[in-house]
DNA sequence: CCGGGACATGAACGATCGTTTAAAACGATC
DNA sequence: GATCGTTTTAAACGATCGTTCATGTCCCGG
């Protein structure tokens, strides 16, 4: 019985996506993920050559996934364009990027998205290069465009440790949320959770950035 | 043949924490472990109960340790004592406790008790509370009282928000430091990296907080 | 000297792991 | 409708998993 072309391969694509979030790649059998996506074990060996390469194109696929998902919900604004934003602008293009990787990230049920990219980070892959090419350097570039236009006095090594200070939190709510919560003895971030704290965070960045700028030129001790 | 007293048990558990930070649950075995400490496998067993009451035993040796790790490098000031301090003594109280932590994870080589914490935030287990209890809630409450002194203007929720943003970096350049290492091309961040970075999250932070003040005073848009 | 509790040991248990195999079932092509 | 490459399938492979067991060795109080 053989059904639409390559479905098989997606419905063992999706299960895998979810249990190697969830479950880890140790913690996940080859049989569970078959069991899941309801087609035979052989299949995932068949179609993806073995459980390690089948992992690999999970990340790949959800790399690629993140960077698009996230510019659906977050203001869209071409590198080349940031130069002609005035401060406003750009504090509402800061605060639009930090919401929306909060919202994609500790949204509910809680992101596989999210989860894969730690796993990768805690224990990397042969995948960590495109997760790094693909996400984290286009991130970090285009984060450094605006906040180099925000702050002009600031180095850029200096700019690239204060976004330590901006991205930090953002992946600190989404790892530590089941101890954050279990610590507030709330069963789950409010619902307005990245909408709130990430208009905090964005003001604590201003802030922050606004200091270390100071610093640099010699205003503050 | 009988070593020293509880000596197979001391082995195991060495072996075991740096196998299971390194490793993670899932991806260590029974026998890794005991081959490394250089005893039978059934002693595992004898003396843990199973893999798993092992790696709780684990978890709950190494979270006792970490604070008692950070006491050892921060500077020490109980809480009572904190209301009696000046502006310039609760910054670089601040300071100390950011490079501390900061030294404490990403030194050489990397900290097998901030692998340890960071797997069970990702993969909670039946030793989330004891982290909870023993490390994460004295450390924020402590840097909650600092913080307070320093801003008594800010209210105690948005307090706690604003410890995600002094946190976060620190559990960020932990986490993420093989994919920001792989990014800058460099083999390992400087010598001087805790000293340094903690000093500008210091910066970025006070900077942060005195604009949430300002913003909860009613003196900015 | 003896008996017993604590610990160490090698071997084995059943279960599950990732992977392979050979055959069956399929859709497309002629 | 026969043929061919592609896909699915049940079954089995050897390896490794966590755990158990029976036996052996040791130390110590009597």
């Amino acid at each position: 019985m053989s059904r639409v072309p390559q479905e098989t391969r997606a419905r063992l694509l999706d299960a895998a996506v979810e249990l190697f979030a969830e479950q880890g790649f140790h913690g996940t059998s080859v049989r569970d993920i078959a069991l899941r996506a309801d087609v035979n074990v052989a299949s995932a060996n068949y179609h993806f050559g073995s459980k390690e390469d089948l992992y690999l194109e999970v990340l790949r696929s959800q790399f690629a996934a993140i960077r698009a998902r996230l510019s659906e919900r977050r203001a869209k604004v071409p590198v080349e364009e940031i130069a002609g934003l005035d401060r406003d602008e750009l504090v509402a293009l800061l605060r639009s990027r930090i919401t929306a990787m909060l919202e994609l990230f500790v949204g509910h049920p809680p992101s596989r998205h999210a989860r894969l990219m730690l796993r990768e980070m805690l224990d990397p892959s042969a995948a960590l290069p495109v997760a790094v090419d693909e996400f984290m350097r286009p991130e970090i570039e285009q984060s450094k465009a605006i906040l180099s236009r925000l702050e002009p006095d600031i180095d850029d090594e200096t700019l690239e440790q204060c976004l330590f200070s901006m991205m930090g939190p953002v992946i600190y709510v989404t790892l530590a949320r089941p101890a954050l919560l279990l610590m507030s003895g709330r069963e789950e971030y409010p619902a307005d959770f990245a909408e709130q704290v990430g208009r905090r965070m964005t003001e604590f960045s201003l802030g922050g950035l606004a200091r270390i700028a100071r610093i640099a030129r010699g205003e503050d001790a």
